[in-house]
DNA sequence: TCCCTGATTTAGGCATGGCTAAGTTAGTTA
DNA sequence: TAACTAACTTAGCCATGCCTAAATCAGGGA
C-alpha cells in the first residue's frame, strides 16, 4: 500500500465509513468500533480492519483500544460525501418516493456524483421547490 | 455457488458485461470475448473468466472457443439495466451536463436505481421536456 | 494437408472488503 | 484489588473481479 499522498480516489466503502464516523461523532460526541459496526451493520472485526487502514492512509487517527478522531483530510471527504448523500436525499424526496427506497437508492448512487452533476442536479431540486404544480403533476409515478 | 434459481441480486460487474454484450449483439451481430474486452476495456482472461461465470448463473450460452448468446433472462436483465442508462443519460443531458461527466456518472449511478426511482425521473424527465424556460434557468450550474 | 497467428483459455496472483472464532484489553463492580 | 464482561483485535477464510504469463485452439493460407 502506497503512501497514499492525496491522488487515490476514495471507494464506495471508504465513503461510507467515514459518513458514518463523522454522523456518528455529529450526534453522540465519539464513534467507537461497535458504533461503527452496528451502524453499517457489518462485524466489529471488519470495522477494527478498516479502521486501521483508514489510520494508514491519513484519514482518521487511532489508538488501539482507545479511540478515533477524523483528521482534516478524513472530515473533508466526510463532509463532502454527506452533503452528497443530503442533496440527493432532498431531490428524491421531492420527487415523492418512499423514504425506505430513497434510502436505499441513496446509499448506492451517492458514491457516483461527479461535482458537476451534483450542482446541476442542486439547481434543479431549488427550481422545484418553486414549482409545486410542476412536482404535484409527477406524484402519480412515485413510489 | 448455489444453483442460483432467480434470487440474488446481479452485481454492478454483471450488469454492466450484460449491457455491453447486448450492446455489441445489436450492432454487430454478435459479441466475442476479444470485443467485450475491448469495449470494457479489460482483459480477455477476465472476460473468459465472467463469461463462463454468467454461463453458470444461466445468463447466456457459452460454447469455449465459439460464441454466446443471452438467455431470455439474461437479455431481460440485459435490456432493463441499458434502459437505466438509457433514461440517466437523458436525464442529465436535459440538465446541461457534459457528455464525457454524464457517461461516467452514470455508468456508476445506474447500478443503484429502483424502479420507483427509475419511474420518478422518468416522469419528471418528459415535465422538463415541456418546460425549456425552467431548463434555462440551469444552465448556469452545468459543467 | 500443415502451419501461423489471432482468439481464447488456464494458471497463478493480488486487492478489496466481508465473515467467524479465538484471544486480549480495560473499565466497572463486587 | 481481583474478577467479570463488553469492547476490541488477531488469525484465518472466502467471494468478487481484475491482472499477466503461458498454454491451447481453430480457421485460413501456403
Ligand atoms: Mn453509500
Ligand atoms: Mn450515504
Ligand atoms: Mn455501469
Ligand atoms: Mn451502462
Amino acid at each position: 500500500m502506497p503512501a497514499k499522498t492525496s491522488g487515490s480516489r476514495s471507494s464506495a466503502a471508504v465513503e461510507d465509513y467515514l459518513e458514518r464516523i463523522l454522523e456518528l461523532i455529529n450526534t453522540k460526541g465519539y464513534a467507537r468500533v461497535v458504533d461503527i459496526a452496528t451502524s453499517l451493520r457489518i462485524s466489529q472485526a471488519s470495522v477494527t480492519n478498516m479502521v486501521q487502514r483508514l489510520d494508514a492512509e491519513g484519514l482518521l487517527k487511532y489508538e488501539k483500544y482507545r479511540g478515533l478522531v477524523l483528521t482534516i483530510a478524513g472530515e473533508t471527504l466526510a463532509r463532502n460525501i454527506a452533503r452528497r448523500h443530503e442533496l440527493l436525499s432532498e431531490f428524491l424526496q421531492l420527487l415523492g418516493l418512499d423514504q425506505r427506497v430513497i434510502d436505499h437508492d441513496v446509499e448506492g448512487m451517492e458514491h457516483h456524483i461527479s461535482p458537476a452533476t451534483l450542482r446541476a442536479i442542486e439547481a434543479l431540486t431549488d427550481q422545484l421547490r418553486r414549482r409545486p404544480a410542476l412536482l404535484a403533476r409527477l406524484q402519480g409515478a412515485a413510489s
